[in-house]
DNA sequence: GTAACTGCAAAACTTTTGCATAGCA
DNA sequence: TGCTATGCAAAAGTTTTGCAGTTAC
């Protein structure tokens, strides 16, 4: 037992497979750690990564397994950005992403009420969105880059 | 000579490529033309086989360096979404997609001005934004669905 | 003529699948 | 104990790369 989850994480995690009828693992648990502790939008096969410090025998079709999980169950959300791998992301408040092309980072923008009625008023009569992913990309001046 | 490229969009075409120093081949005018007559967001398969139609010979490696040309002379827009393959649009006005869950269609939401300002707004002080990419999931009721 | 582009094949990469084994409930 | 989840390996799908031959300028 060597996954660090915080007490109301795990729960939260166990409660949202259960409500599914999926199972508790130590690979669900430390996927869902790893994602939580740095939230820098990783891919799979950077989770993998982490998780093997932890468990160093997982492999990459569990992750993937693992992520869709989490996904599924409302945890973690999978943000697609241009033609690369898809990154993991905790954050479930309503935000966008940005990706400065110079250093590469992906930045979580924050999105106010105002915000999200003007961006779901241009949807026609009859549209019915249950999810929606907004992305920019350019460059961070100066600042913590 | 059998592209069927319109004279408009062939200027348009060459222009743009020479702006950048490039050649006009049957090939780049061929994938322009398809990507033009047909505006339901093609894959660089799809792209393929209709360009066959035209010229049969054409390999999938020069359809998808065609289309990095014409993305990169700012004459189509790629498009992605989930995690399946990358789709192409000639639609060059600032607008939105949205994915049919059901039907798999993806339509185009134009924006208004308003909406862009809105939507460029939550990008805090430094951020400066070259693209963007809006995208909806979820069902279209009844309508020409 | 020559540098750029194409076509082909192979490689690289991401994600999925099938199945035997392990482990949670 | 029974059934779900994991680990491994192989497959599938998308995109890129290397190179010889072709073509636009």
């Amino acid at each position: 037992m060597s996954y660090t989850l915080k007490t109301q994480d795990r729960r939260e995690l166990h409660t949202a497979l259960q409500k599914k009828g999926l199972r508790s693992t130590k690979q669900r648990a430390s996927v869902y750690e790893v994602i939580l502790s740095k939230k820098d939008h990783p891919t799979a096969d950077d989770i993998l990564i982490r998780v093997r410090k932890n468990l160093p025998t997982i492999s990459l079709a569990t992750v993937y397994n693992c992520l869709e999980t989490l996904v599924d169950c409302g945890l973690v959300r999978q943000v697609n950005l241009d033609r690369s791998s898809t990154r993991f992301c905790p954050n479930l408040t309503p935000h966008a992403h940005f990706k400065c092309s110079e250093s590469g980072k992906i930045f979580d923008l924050n999105m106010d009420e105002e915000t999200m009625e003007s961006l779901h008023s241009i949807l026609p009569k009859g549209f019915q969105s249950q999810n929606f992913e907004l992305s920019f990309s350019g460059t961070v001046k100066h600042l913590s880059n």
